[in-house]
DNA sequence: AAGTGTGAAGGCCTTCACAGCA
DNA sequence: TGCTGTGAAGGCCTTCACACTT
């Protein structure tokens, strides 16, 4: 059978889309190796989960495969991109140019995945101003403006803990649709904005923690994000 | 009640791990502010989670409360830093000092933790023998004997996806006892060795993703690795 | 014969609710 | 009375198993 509607209405467990993330970069790999086919087996092998697991992950968003012969790389790579909205680009905004932000502004990897700064903002006056690559630093007093200008939708969030909350509130005032946090606190954004967060801090500790806790590691969770691993004291 | 011993047998789950780092940190912005005591509700209210799970978690690890009163912040403090491994420092190599491993490099956050930074490694010969801070890149041909000489720890590995596996089995061979990864890529690390990755390419997919599902988030996952929020579609 | 799609079963985490202690 | 600790209930995700398709 080929492509038939989606469900578009059941509920996705949040493990599901990041496993789908994982399964598109396998994807890209089988093709420019050469392969125009693979299967939930071979998917799942790879990526260290169950074959069923792929195969209802996959459920969740359509029906991508041909029974007997599994998927056509060809197919599904552009419909998971579609899923995941990584078919396209995104603006962002960067508030925070310290250590982080100046860092976060240089890694490659924002741009490899379609997200493009538009704007750069500090509250420091020495950084307001100097230039950053083809971008200045704006002071954020300016910032709501110059987002609702430049229509950007994304915000990336790397000040310090204690002014991140209200850097967040006025991302979404300024309309955002999106927030991605490295600020080291617990974050309150409404439902309708999109929000990722990413806390090295507590991920240092969850290290010393499986560290600390030896032996007494169970399950492989290898990739926090992906599977709800267990510990065993 | 007092300190009673530990469960010492139960099964964790790993996001009430994840969750009492949270509380580690609010507790300590607590007793800055001068509180001597809290409570679940308090502390739930604070992290967005409910009280009985903030009891339920800190009850995995051992009896901390008093009935009636809550939980005294000068002596829960030092139970969660003993329990996440926090009550000491580590000493940790970083593999790979190219964009991301610099910035890593620079980023405070790891020595505010207790990580401390023993070695440098790159395969790129450029690299190697210039000075970081008080530390000169070594060539990862020597990390084996490095690592081991020196009694490293853990290792952070900032290398590009295809060369994270090789690195990472041969931190293992070298004796860490935990891996950080940040390279773009699922890899297998021994049942023995703790292992956290911080996969930046798949969270920026899971905030396209987001928003690209647009009105399509149920509970309020905010933060990833906390909850178990879910997608609708 | 091979492999997907999916209802049902299973297992784990979270929430509930209350006994018990300060 | 207030709040913890915890068994039991509930809900969600994962695994199983197989009908069905190519």
């Amino acid at each position: 059978m080929g492509r038939r509607e989606r469900p578009l209405s059941s509920v996705i467990p949040r493990a599901a889309a990041t496993r789908i993330s994982l399964y598109l970069r396998y994807l890209e790999k089988l093709e420019s190796l050469g392969e125009t086919t693979t299967s939930s087996q071979q998917l799942g092998a790879a990526l260290g989960v169950t074959a069923a697991q792929v195969r209802k992950d996959l459920g969740y968003f359509g029906q991508f495969g041909f029974p007997g012969v599994g998927y056509k790389i060809s197919h599904l790579i552009p419909e998971i991109r579609k899923i995941l909205g990584t078919d396209r680009s995104w603006s962002a905004a960067l508030v925070g140019m310290g250590n982080l932000g100046s860092a976060l502004f240089q890694y490659r990897g924002f741009q490899e995945q379609g997200f493009c700064f538009r704007a750069l903002f500090d509250r420091d006056a020495r950084l307001v101003g100097s230039r950053m690559g083809d971008l200045t630093v704006e002071d954020v007093a300016d910032m709501p403006q110059a987002i609702a200008r430049q229509s950007i939708e994304l915000g990336v969030i790397a000040v310090p803990a204690d002014a991140a909350q209200q850097v967040a509130d006025r991302l979404v005032e300024a309309g955002v649709r999106g927030i991605f946090n490295f600020a080291p606190t617990v974050l309150t954004v409404p439902e309708e904005v999109g929000f990722v967060s990413v806390d090295l801090a507590i991920q240092l500790e969850q290290l010393s923690f499986e560290v600390t806790q030896l032996g007494g590691l169970r399950g492989r969770p290898g990739r926090t994000d992906v599977t709800n691993g267990k510990l065993t004291s």
